[in-house]
DNA sequence: CTCGTAAACGTTATAGTATAACGTATCAAT
DNA sequence: ATTGATACGTTATACTATAACGTTTACGAG
């Protein structure tokens, strides 16, 4: 399989999205049909538009998205649909950003049940889910007497594809 | 010393707050005056409130304290002072509440320099900063490639003291 | 097929969080 | 005293999220 949005590292910066995002929706609607879950035209337009890129987007971005053809959405039907969304794993959450972006193995057996655990790239906004089980166990550790129910783990920096471009531009300075 | 703040135990259900408060008060004070900066009336009183407890406070709620005696202060004010308290380590965001809580070592070496990692505890609200030097270690290796900036990592579960209290009832209920 | 129920949705209003922009006041160094 | 930088006051506005209500739609039981 070629690489797309399910692995577990940065995108290309110039690769064919149209792939992931059609294979994300795809996903969602097996999960849908598998769970007895109504994957209705709101959801979908909104998980749509999560997908439109690998940066997370507010729900105020998602509404003008889904407005922009002339339509009436209010915020209600964008927040009620991440609410699903988020509920059944199909998007995570950004709390550093007030933002949402699409979860790239959903149903999967995650590591992070118990949360997300996100690099996020500065540069060119790309979110990334990594693999936590050593962090989560680290965590564990570290909070003896503590009963972990829910993990928010954000990082943020340079992506190894924005960071070679920095370092370029450091170098041209010279 | 007693244990107070400092620490990186979660505060006991009864302990002396007035302790907690007068000492990072202080702290900060002392802080400032080592490097210069001006620990203004605002700035004080912000920091004065945020350290009314161990539970994170939200701005408004800041800003309605501080005009509880008939102030007339503006959002900005409290936002001002915030970023102030933020730039200087003392105070943290959580991002997870949209809120802020004292931090209980300003100057230190953090380990966690690059962010927060806290430990929030969902039943009495209380925050305590772990000793994270392990998880971000982890997070190095689980990122490679990745230049990490920073970290935003807050745990929600019960603390020690709450737990107890949810087992107790639970035995109570059989 | 009709009915009854629960889920999903539409709509309006409101709550809660954060910043932009501009002028004034204060401080500290020359 | 002059001056430049920092902090503050004030107003307005942007952005994020939820409450509460009634209506519609999907779907299984009978
Ligand atoms: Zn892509
Ligand atoms: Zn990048
Ligand atoms: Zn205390
Ligand atoms: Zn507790």
């Amino acid at each position: 399989m070629a690489r797309t949005q399910q692995s577990r590292t940065f995108p290309q910066p110039g690769h064919n999205h149209d792939r992931c995002a059609v294979q994300a929706l795809a996903r969602a609607e097996a999960l849908c049909d598998a769970k007895r879950l109504r994957f209705t035209s709101v959801r979908r337009r909104v998980l749509a538009t999560v997908w439109a890129s690998h940066a997370p987007i507010g729900a105020y971005d998602i509404l003008a998205q889904l407005n922009a053809g002339g339509g009436r959405n209010a915020p209600m039907a964008v927040y009620r649909a991440l609410d699903f969304l988020l509920a059944h794993g199909l998007v995570h959450r950004v709390a550093s950003l007030n933002a949402f972006v699409g979860c790239a193995h959903p149903g999967e057996a995650h590591s992070h049940k118990l949360g997300s655990q996100l690099l996020i790239c500065r540069a060119c906004g790309s979110v990334v889910e990594f693999d936590g089980r050593a962090v989560s166990a680290a965590v564990a550790r570290a909070a003896p007497g503590f009963a972990i129910e829910s993990e928010v783990i954000e990082i943020s920096g340079l992506c190894p594809h924005c960071r070679r471009l920095t370092r370029r531009k450091a170098i041209a300075r010279d």
